[in-house]
DNA sequence: GGCTGATCATAG
DNA sequence: CTATGATCAGCC
């Protein structure tokens, strides 16, 4: 699709200024009028618009171009709605993972921001792309990240991971991550042996991304 | 009003 | 079930 990130990025800078509703209308797609059962449409709708690949495969969105797609919703002041979800987290076997060759810091080592503004309650179809940026973390940011996954992956591994709230972690946080409180998974249990537990979540605080984005802005 | 824990849709 | 895309909603 893209021969390199700067195609990629002219793309994504073609987007920025567009309406949601504008830009549904140029992909033909149908705007829902809440998102309160679709959640991901706005991701979705503009994985369409770049030509990300599409479905449920793991990995990044540009895989030959190593970069990772986020959309990030911004309310009109500027300041970040929610939290960004990065990947689900590993629960058993996970012993042999380390930072560098997580799936957090994979996804996280290069990412294509793509802010949406529009207060919660603003009709989806008025609600504006900003202007896209190319994020690497920083020595230090990384250095934040990789703290808080290697605390939060020691108390998985420990058989703790009920005991890990969202309170823990500076920039990164679990969280749970399923279709509803009945989806269950294995994980370690506090005498080492196997229990059932909800799938669990790495998410970027919402402090976070509002940092990168006074970073990236000057704000 | 911010944040944590819970939840929604869809594909494979 | 796990993966993708996330926001909802009630508590503090």
């Amino acid at each position: 699709m893209y021969q390199n990130i700067d195609e990629l990025m002219q793309a994504a800078n073609q987007l920025a200024g567009l309406t949601l509703a504008e830009l549904a209308e140029r992909c033909g797609i149908i705007m829902p009028s809440s998102l309160r059962r679709e959640k991901g449409w706005i991701g979705q709708l503009i994985e369409l618009a770049l030509g990300a690949s599409a479905g449920s495969k793991p990995q990044q969105d540009f895989p030959e171009l190593g970069v990772e797609l986020k959309t990030l919703p911004l309310a009109n002041n500027g300041i970040p709605l929610e939290s960004t979800f990065v990947c689900t987290a590993p629960l058993l076997r996970q012993q042999h993972i380390s930072w560098e060759t997580s799936n957090v810091h994979h996804k996280l080592s290069t990412v294509l921001w793509v802010p949406v503004f529009g207060d919660r309650q603003q009709d989806i179809g008025t609600r504006m792309i900003g202007t896209p940026w190319l994020w690497h973390p920083t020595a230090e940011q990384e250095q934040i990240l990789r703290q808080d996954w290697e605390e939060i992956m020691e108390l998985i591994a420990l058989g703790k991971v009920e005991s890990i709230s969202a309170r823990h972690g500076d920039a990164l946080q679990l969280r749970p991550k399923a279709a509803n409180g009945r989806s269950l998974t294995q994980a370690i249990g506090s005498e080492g042996t196997l229990i059932q537990t909800r799938p669990r979540g790495f998410y970027l605080r919402s402090t976070f991304t509002r940092q990168l984005l006074r970073l990236q802005f000057h704000l």
